[in-house]
DNA sequence: GGGAAGCACCGCCAAA
DNA sequence: CATTTGGCGGTGCTTC
């Protein structure tokens, strides 16, 4: 159906080109995504993009992964309509060659929009494009983003973050819904609902969303076990009992629990109890707040109760992982 | 740290 | 007739 919905021929319009910056150490995977999408927008709208893998010197480049990828060099790039500045291992990208920065600084007023994946986000708050600007990495190191950046707003539980022009993703896999988003700017939701089935992602794992949420990825079919999950991600600091969550999801309790544990593979009070777990381990990680406090933000009433929990989910307590923290950090 | 109370889970059955 | 739904209540886990 979505092929018979598909637009004449007289609204063709020429290829928006999309250059997709790499350098040494850069990540296979925050490449390959954006790239797969783009490529199943083009078999979905014909010449929907023109897509380039540039770099500085152009040539092969080797990813952290050691395979390499053929490249156009950058300086023959006049502008993008969209350039991507792919993430890489965080000793490949703090270590970026001052060359790289000013060919970003150099590209960016060109184009329309320019987007990170990852830890592509440090160049550009190395390039200056953050200042002022929201924007997101991979959780694990937006504390090391925002000191990169102090003019930037760093918000660390996205998916993905737009502010203006500048859009930026978590994450790898979250460059594919980066992508995705771009091309539902530029195509519309149909065609990037279709290519998101095409890739077996979920569309709109909408930016607000946690990140790090295994359970949420598991994306159920359902829409109201899916509207469950988020209301009790939005209310973790509520009480949760199975009765409320069913009524958020308008079933009956016992249809409820029986189609939630079909869907996610876990009953609905233990993944409640992993959701408030999962919110609670980069605060423990974070190492600032007292466990207590951290305990009652996510909903269990003291931190005992966070202990049992995290025994239970993880198999280790929360102090433990607090010292193994403390232990790296040293 | 032990025992009662409360809650979640789930099998079973009847109704839709 | 098959499948989905929802109520009931026993069992066991968690909490206090």
């Amino acid at each position: 159906m979505i092929v018979s919905e598909m637009t004449n021929i007289s609204n063709f319009q020429t290829s928006r080109s999309a250059a997709l910056l790499v350098y040494p150490g850069f990540d296979l995977l925050d490449l390959a995504g954006p790239i797969a999408a783009f490529n199943d927008a083009n078999v979905l709208v014909a010449k929907a993009y023109d897509v380039t893998v540039i770099s500085c010197a152009g040539g092969l480049v080797e990813s952290s992964a050691g395979v390499a990828v053929a490249t156009s060099p950058s300086n023959r790039q006049a502008s993008a309509d969209t350039l991507i500045v792919i993430g890489g291992a965080m000793p490949a990208v703090r270590a970026t060659a001052p060359e790289l920065i000013s060919e970003i600084q150099r590209l960016a007023p060109g184009c329309r929009r320019v987007a990170s994946v990852c830890s592509g986000a440090f160049l550009l708050g190395a390039a200056g494009l953050l200042d002022n600007r929201r924007a997101t990495t991979h959780w694990k190191f937006s504390a090391e983003l925002q000191a990169l950046a102090p003019a930037a707003r760093v918000e660390a539980d996205r998916l993905f973050v737009q502010d203006g022009p500048i859009w930026c993703s978590a994450g790898a896999t979250a460059g594919i819904d980066l992508t995705l988003a771009l091309i539902e700017d530029d195509l519309g939701a149909e065609h990037a609902k279709a290519i998101a089935r095409g890739l077996v992602m979920s569309h709109r794992r909408v930016g607000g969303q946690s990140q790090y949420s295994a359970l949420l990825e598991l994306e159920p079919p359902s829409d109201r076990i899916r509207r469950v999950l988020l209301y009790a991600r939005d209310n973790l600091a509520e009480f949760l009992p199975v009765h409320r969550l069913a009524a958020a999801g308008a079933l009956s309790e016992r249809q409820f629990t029986r189609m939630f544990l079909r869907e996610t593979g876990m009953t609905p009070a233990k993944a409640v109890e992993k959701l408030r777990v999962e919110a609670a381990q980069p605060q423990v990680e974070m190492l600032a707040a007292p466990l207590e406090t951290i305990a009652r933000s996510v909903g269990f009433s003291d931190a005992e109760h966070m202990r049992q929990a995290f025994l239970r989910c993880n198999g280790y307590a929360p102090a433990a992982l607090r010292n193994a923290r403390r232990v790296r950090n040293a």
